[in-house]
Order: structure tokens, then sequence, then C-alpha cells
DNA sequence: AAAAAAG
């Protein structure tokens, strides 16, 4: 039995309330003497006065705030719907009404060891990070320098998180300040845990009215991502940090029925966590209503704002009855920041902080990067090559995780069947399969029973699949980032993976930025790339600035800040880990307490 | 031009 099964079982025989007694969820696995702090919630006035422009704010902030009942003991126990431990079939319908223990991990089958969520931090040691904005807040060092709660901190305990990643020391104390946030930060650095812990940490202690329709669920958190799979992840890692805190968290995406998604809703829901599309249904339907959210995450927010989501996100954002930045608190995350991305983003931020976080793999080579110059034709007979190869040198010849990413949906069936037919077991996903053979091949691909993956860019983004060895570009994107992403589904939690990238004249437009990249990560970058790069240097577009980093604030561009071109660091930036922070200076007056690393 | 996201 495992550390965390007994915990769970002494746990049920312990710590669960009499049957016979309801405790509101907020407050059961405290003291019993916790009177809830008077915060009261001094954002509903603002919201009439100083926003009078959406939906009916002062209905919430009026009619419910005097009374006792606030927001939690609501849902689960006047609500009527969903009730506490009693309300259903006598009682003893556990499954229901108990919470699932999400931490005796039902992929446990998973290849290799009980590692796979342990992240390596020594790999982190040395990762440059950067700052700017207004009065920065200064990171931790450990969790219990910060105060999330005694619940969350024992499920941090029970994720075996011994200490903050990076990621997590800046942002976390960002958050609890209330501050906006737009992040370069690599997933699986322990981003969604970043974002996260605050949130629940705040929904506990927050006191809200009451949710003031019963059939429509008003989330007070709302986390979105751009595709169905990943918020999947984010559900399942929202479920962890929020075990017996009395928060609810619901997921809701397409390619599912929606019936059970709006069951889930009705009993109740504090933080939603969703893809856009999905989401839009939602709200035309009237069953979910955006006017209680306080908290907005977007993950992978250069894709959420990229052409093809932008219109979803500002309908959902913008025009619905969400409230607007300041009186909520936004954060936005994302490995990569293009400058035209970040422009759109800032609309939907408040005097936001900057905060980039390098790359893992830029200093300690946690991903090797190989370029391979192979002709259209010759793709396939490369792959299995390189496969071979893999199959000789692995463990007992079985095959390591291999995913390869080719750029059209016909094109990943193509090589899917091809590989079937020659003896590798491999399986595929894309977005035109349902979520049902989506899900499948995921599964078989970390259980290890279909060890290679052909991919589209539907898994390129912030999925998190522990032991994937080998990244193969079989086709090479055209934008760079895309790329950074890709290879990202290695080398992931501080260990150590391989990207291959099939290289032609097809890909000649992204020559430079792809050499350009692989020598800022010290990767060998082979003579005939340099001469590609060097013939199509001209292109401005897909070439990138910033170095060991996603992005950098673009608010410190010349061109943005005018007359700010003689202080380069006239945002108020912190540079640590040694990295040239001569530049310093505070013209913000207050701006900046200096990040130090270590 | 392709991919994703609603049915």
């Amino acid at each position: 039995m495992s550390w965390a099964d007994s915990v769970s079982v002494a746990e049920n025989l312990a710590g669960a309330p009499p049957k016979s007694a309801y405790v509101p969820p907020h407050l059961r696995n405290r003291p019993s003497a916790d009177p809830p702090a008077q915060a009261s919630y001094a954002g509903t006035a603002a919201f009439g006065n100083d926003h009078g422009g959406y939906g009916v704010p002062n209905v919430v902030g009026s009619r419910w705030s005097g009374q006792r009942n606030e927001y939690q003991s609501g849902f689960a126990g006047g609500g009527g719907r969903g009730g506490g431990w009693n309300s259903r079939s006598g009682g003893w319908d556990r499954g229901r009404d108990r919470e699932v223990n999400p931490f005796k991990d039902a992929d446990s089958e998973v290849v290799g060891e009980q590692e796979s969520s342990a992240i390596n931090f020594d790999a982190y040691e040395d990762i440059p990070v950067e700052t700017s904005g207004e009065n920065v807040p200064p990171p931790v060092n450990t969790f219990s320098d910060i105060d999330l709660g005694e619940a969350v901190d024992e499920n941090i305990r029970r994720c075996k998180y011994v200490k903050p990643t990076p990621v997590q020391r800046h942002t976390i104390p960002i958050s609890l300040a209330g501050r906006d946030l737009m992040a370069c930060a690599q997933t699986g650095s322990g981003k969604t845990a970043a974002f996260c812990f605050p949130i629940i940490s705040g929904i506990m202690r927050g006191q809200f009215p009451r949710p003031p329709r019963p059939r429509m669920a008003f989330p007070l958190a709302l986390i979105l991502s751009p595709t169905r799979e990943l918020s999947c992840q984010i559900h399942d890692e929202a479920k962890k940090f929020s075990y017996q805190t009395g928060v609810k968290v619901v997921v809701a995406y397409g390619g599912a029925p929606i019936n059970q998604q709006l069951r889930e809703l009705e009993r109740g829901v504090h933080i939603l966590v969703a893809t856009p599309g999905r989401l839009v249904d939602l709200l035309e339907r009237a069953r979910v209503s955006l006017q209680m959210i306080r908290y907005l995450a977007l993950d992978e927010a250069d894709r959420m704002l990229d052409m093809g989501f932008e219109p979803q996100i500002r309908k959902i954002v913008q025009q619905m009855d969400m409230p607007p930045p300041g009186v909520r608190q936004t954060m936005l995350f994302s490995a990569t920041f293009p400058k035209e991305i970040q422009r759109l983003a800032s609309d939907f931020l408040s005097n936001y902080i900057f905060l980039a976080v390098g790359r893992v793999g830029s200093s300690t080579d946690l991903i090797v990067q190989r370029v391979e110059y192979v002709q259209e034709t010759d793709k396939r007979s490369h792959l299995m090559d390189l496969l071979h190869a893999q199959k000789e040198n692995g463990v007992h010849g079985k095959q390591a995780l291999t995913l390869v990413f080719v750029e059209t949906k016909k094109g990943a069936d193509a090589l899917e069947h091809w590989l079937c037919i020659n003896g590798f077991p491999a399986t595929a996903i894309h977005g035109d399969r349902t979520q049902q053979e989506r899900e499948h091949a995921l599964r078989s691909f970390k259980t290890g029973k279909a060890p290679i993956l052909v991919a589209t860019d539907v898994a390129a983004r912030g999925l998190d699949i522990p032991h994937v060895a080998h990244v193969v570009n079989f086709d090479l994107p055209n934008d760079i980032d895309d790329y950074v992403h890709r290879i990202g589904r290695t080398g992931r939690a501080g260990k150590t993976g391989l990207a291959t990238a099939f290289f032609n004249e097809n890909n000649s437009s992204l020559a430079r930025s792809l050499s350009d990249l692989m020598q800022e990560a010290n990767q060998e970058v082979p003579a005939w790339l340099s001469r590609f790069a060097a013939r199509s240097s001209y292109g401005g577009k897909n070439r990138r600035g910033g170095g060991r980093f996603g992005g950098r604030d673009f608010r410190r561009d010349s061109s943005y800040n005018r007359g700010a071109t003689t202080d380069y660091y006239g945002g108020g930036a912190n540079m640590s880990s040694g990295y040239a922070s001569g530049g310093y200076n505070a013209s913000y007056g207050a701006a900046g307490v200096t990040s130090a690393w270590d």
C-alpha cells in the first residue's frame, strides 16, 4: 500500500464527519471554532459603482450580501440540490457525495517507477527568472513561507511536492497579492499548481454571495485551455489540489455528452475548467453565468489569443457578464508569448506583472535537439531507422515512448497505419477523431501499449505525458513557437529527452529561427542548416528575441514605451540569477523588489 | 495552409 493510500484509508476511518450531522464543506477538516473571516465581498460594491456597464451586478451584491448564508454553504446545504451527506438515497450512496480520493493514482500502471510525478529539482537550480511591472512581490523559497491554509498544505504534501518550482516561487506570491499576471513558463514546470493553489486558497478564504439562480452555475474561477485533453488534465490536477477543501472543480469540454456536464454544474461549481467552444454553448444556454468570476486563468494563452480562438475568447471574457479587469484577477500562462499576442492580452489585464522563467533545457541541456536533412520521400524509412535503433538500445528491447508530430490529420492517419503494418505498435491523435478515440489513443500511449503516438498539433501543447523519451518532428511546423511547444513534450519535470526534426527545402522559412533557437540552447547546429539560415535571413517575422526566455515584456519595448529608450529597464524590470542586473532602475518609485534567485 | 474548438 502506498503512502497516499494509507493516508486515504486513515482519513476515511477517522476524518469523515458522522453521517448524521451535516458539516458544510468549507468547515470540514478544520478546528471546530473557526469563524469565517469578516472579509465580506468588498468587490461587490465596486462592481455596481465603478463598472455599471455589465449585467445585473448589484442584484447579487445587495440582495445576498447581508445574509449569513455564504456561497459555499449555500451550494452544499441550502441549494436544495445535490445537498449534503444525506440527501441521496438514504445516505450511504458514497461515490456521489463522498469525494473520490484523487491520490490513489488510477494511472499507476503507467510505464516506469512510482517516481513519475517527482520533479528533478536540481535541473531547475540555475534557471533564470525575469520580472517586470510595478511593486513585484518577492518570490518565496519554500511552501511554508506562504500561507495557503491547512487543507491545501496537506494536499501539497500528498502530491509530494517538496519545494516550489521556479514558476511557483514567483507566481504564488504575485497571485496571493491579488495581482494580474502574464507568465512565460513551460508546462511541466508546475505551472498548473502555480495558479491553482492561490485560487483554491482564495476561494476558501473569501466570502461570496450566494448564487442567485438555482439552475444556473456561478463559478468563481474560470480556467480556459485550447484542447479538451489539456482541460481534462488541468481538471485532474485541480481536483488533487482542492481535495477536502470544499472547493468544487468541474470540467466542461466538447465531444462529450453535455448532459453529465450540466448535472455536475447544477450540483455547484467554484472552479470551472473549460474549452472555449463548450463554454460558449453553456453560456448561450444560460446554464453558466460569469458574473461572479473573481479569477480568470488562460492556459496556453498565446494559442488562446491567436486568430482561430480570439473571437471566442473575447466573447467569453468581454462580451458576456464577466467582471472587468481590476475587479477579477487575471492570469495568463504560456511557454511562448509573441509581442502581438502580448498586446492583445493586455486588454484583459490590469496593472499586471510580467514574469519570464527561463526555458528548462536552456542551460541544462535537458532536451537534446537534433536536425536531420530528410527528403519528403525518405521520411518514412528514416523514421523506421530511428525507431529500430531506439528499440535495440532500449531496455529489454522495449520501445521508448516516442511522439511523432505531423502536419495534417490525414498525414497522421496514414503514418499510423503505415507504422502498424510495419510492426510498430502505433496510435494516433488528431481533431477529426472522436473524443473516445482521442482519449483511448492517449491512454494506450501513456501505458506503453502503443509506445508510438502520431499526433497533429492537438498534442503539441501542455499535455503532460510522463516518460516521453523522444519527440520526432516528422513534419516541422511553420512557426518556431509551435516547435518549442512540441519538443516541450519531452524533457519534462527535469528529466532528459531527445527531439529529432526532419528538415528539407519545405522548411526553409524556419531555418533561421530554428538555428538561432538551437544555438541559444547550446545545441549543435549542422553546417548545412546554418547555410539555409543565412540564405533566408531576411525573414524578420519568424525571428525571436529574448534568448533564454519564451518572450519578454512587450511594455519594455521602445516602440511601446516611448521616451524610455535610454532606460532599458524602465518598466521596473528585475533580473535574477545574476544576469545583467546592472540595468535595474526603479523608475516607478517603489518599483520592484529584486527577485533574488537564491 | 493547417490545426483546434459546438453539434
